[in-house]
DNA sequence: ATTATTAATGTACGATGCGTTTCGAAATGT
DNA sequence: ACATTTCGAAACGCATCGTACATTAATAAT
């Protein structure tokens, strides 16, 4: 979704819009982000390559909205057991963290930062951004008051985040079993 | 260093040698990891390119070696206080992960692991390895021995390694002064 | 001194991918 | 029919890659 529907003319392409980002998931999942070249998608979609720049400016632009139903992580849930919640969120991050395809978009997120800004910005914006502030407030309300300050919650929360991180996209560890029931008893030291 | 001496011929230039990987660190440091070209290098070295490629198979093996001084981390010491152990090598991390030349090529190092896996496994080998292997011994040291199984050490060192990394590189959060005992007293609660 | 050996330079090469442009054809609303 | 917009095919100039070649330079062995 780049521009509003124009009046008149021909219609863009639904068909050759889902034959790019379906040619891009598969892309990713065999070449990685890195590897995926603009030409190569072109290809494999049967798709003129202006077509593709017509409708996305950056391959950044184009792989998150090819991979958008495996990156988004949904919010956290407010029950009235606040450490269910928090424990709801850890598992959402590892849940997430672990799909083939978000691994790949979210490392080539936080990675290619330094290359292409944007697409770090728009994967923060839209995906990690509200994610974080509803777990925030998870977290708020799971803390005993002497220490639900806001730099500490930021702190456990990149806790979680850089754990399950190093853990599934660094070492791609797949075992995760013990990763959850480990994080939550380091936040919650009995 | 990449071959032994010959006995017969000319010999290596040190001069190119020093000029390539002062330029290595200074392109680094001016334009990040992906977009330092090996093209720029030579021209700001003044050397040929031949000459580079003679002595570097791959742009990763040049940038680990142009920043060595910067990214080794050093072993953790091992006093009789074993907290005061696991202390220096939180202090290590941080403290090397700060450094503006080190963060480029660790993240790079993790970064391209999908399209430089021998970058990827040569940091590791060379420099995270020996560091985690003395830090999972002082952790053994300062844990109670019910905590001190290796998953669990495993796990903490993640969690160390994975919430500096999440601070220092994809945050970038150059405050580390509260990081470090919120650590240290996540790890060991009262 | 001559020869063998290795390094470094300069230059050029074919590949690959980039992002853009141009042109003609196709598909829609007015 | 006409205006408008998209699509596909092809080509463009550019950058960078990694390699190759011939030439010159520096050193050790004979």
């Amino acid at each position: 979704m780049t521009n509003d529907r124009p009046k008149r003319g021909r219609p863009r392409s639904h068909t050759s819009r889902e034959a790019i980002l379906g040619a891009v998931r598969h892309r990713l999942l065999a070449d990685g982000y890195l590897r995926l070249t603009i030409e190569a998608v072109a290809a494999e979609a049967g798709v003129s390559k202006a077509t593709i720049y017509r409708w996305w400016k950056t391959k950044g632009e184009l792989v998150l909205e090819a991979a958008e139903g495996d990156i988004s992580i949904g919010l956290v849930p407010e029950t009235n057991d606040p450490r269910a919640d928090v424990e709801a969120a850890i598992h959402q991050l590892v849940d997430t963290f672990s799909r083939p395809l978000a691994s790949i978009v979210i490392f080539a997120a936080i990675a290619t930062g330094e290359s292409d800004p944007v697409m770090a910005q728009i994967f923060r914006d839209r995906y990690v951004y509200p994610w974080r502030v509803s777990a925030a407030a998870a977290m708020v309300r799971a803390l005993p008051e002497d220490r639900s300050e806001a730099s500490e919650v930021q702190f456990l929360l990149d806790v979680i985040v850089g754990t399950v991180f190093q853990r599934t996209l660094v070492l791609r560890e797949p075992n995760t079993v013990g990763l959850k029931g480990r994080l939550m008893s380091v936040i919650f030291p009995i």
